[in-house]
DNA sequence: GACTCGTGGAA
DNA sequence: TTTCCAAGAGT
């Protein structure tokens, strides 16, 4: 276990104290990796995504539609989009308003417009190949840090801390000691997963995928189930008498009577819509106009509806 | 860092 | 019924 420089600029005088996070020791380590990775041995869910044969696109078409979206309202849509869009390139040759039509109710729909873009980012410049490289897979459209790390360890076996909402409350439970990981991602968790991480390539990417399992199946958000956790003997928290979060509470998300409700209705609209759409048709969906047209505006902005010289408006064509 | 951005199922 | 929250990214 090397232990990595957390700046990359070393002459800095008066260093920020760190939280007091218990130090993950090699010891540590090794004690957590084998029972997490036989775990997932015998638990892993046999998703389509994780078959060889999704390769690399069906890597990053999932994780594009796992952010944020549930497993379950993902499975259909990632079959219909995979059987019509095979490689990158046959996303890039449709129109984007077709990957929004696709997208169907997965929410957040400029992720379809991100996808989009990816796939033809990646005919332009990788010859149509999802790209191995971290910082490449980093500078598609919609390819943040954890999807630049999850394409990079699930599709290509390297070694990457991914970090997502599981895994950083895997790693708060088990290793910190506390119910739930801060609300944004800490350059503390950060060390902490690269610390944990382990040595070896393929090892590492099963880590990766055994944890973030784990925390998808055992170690819920809500109710923990503990007594299948494989690793509850030396889980922090566990230990600790399970203390519930205390510090601020967590953003709750309210969405009646919101901009994002009213943007929903507009584009399911014209997400059902086989013709450009008249105006009268979107005035429909909400009764107040201002915010309609806000939410409308929006939209447009997004690049996710396109207004027509005759007032109506589609899904985009280009 | 704080916000915004959809949707629906389960507790 | 209301609340929570689900493989985040971009601004």
């Amino acid at each position: 276990m090397t232990a990595t420089p957390d700046t990359t600029a070393m002459p800095r005088p008066a260093a920020p104290v760190r939280a007091a996070v218990p130090a993950a020791t090699p010891q540590t380590s090794t004690l957590l990796h084998a029972p997490v990775i036989d775990w997932f041995a015998v638990h892993a869910r046999d998703l389509p995504w994780r078959r060889p044969e999704a390769g690399p696109w069906g890597v990053m078409v999932s994780e594009f539609m796992l952010q944020q979206t549930p497993v379950s309202r993902v499975l259909p849509v990632y079959e219909e989009w995979l059987a019509r869009w095979p490689r990158p390139a046959d996303l890039a040759a449709e129109p984007p308003g077709e990957a929004v039509r696709a997208w169907g109710r997965l929410g957040y729909p400029r992720r379809a417009l991100r996808l989009h873009a990816a796939a033809s980012a990646i005919t332009e410049r990788h010859g149509g190949e999802v790209p191995q490289d971290h910082a490449r897979l980093l500078a598609l459209p919609g390819v943040g840090e954890y999807t630049a790390a999850a394409v990079a360890s699930f599709a290509y076996g390297q070694r990457h801390a991914v970090l997502d909402t599981n895994v950083r409350r895997v790693l708060a439970r088990a290793v910190s000691g506390v119910q739930y990981p801060p609300n944004a991602t800490t350059a503390a968790e950060r060390r902490l997963a690269r610390a944990l991480l382990p040595e070896d390539e393929s090892t590492a990417a099963r880590w990766a995928a055994a944890t973030m399992e784990l925390g998808a199946l055992v170690c819920t958000a809500r109710t923990p189930s503990c007594t299948r956790c494989p690793i509850a003997a030396e889980c922090a928290w566990l230990a600790a008498g399970s203390p519930a979060h205390d510090g601020p509470p967590r953003r709750g998300q309210t969405y009646a009577g919101t901009d994002r409700q009213v943007r929903g209705k507009l584009l399911a609209v014209l997400r059902e819509a086989v013709a450009p759409v008249p105006q009268a048709a979107l005035d429909a969906v909400w009764h107040e106009p201002v915010q309609r047209a806000r939410a409308l505006d929006g939209l447009v902005a997004d690049g996710l509806v396109e207004p027509l010289a005759d007032g109506r408006y589609r899904l985009p064509l280009t």
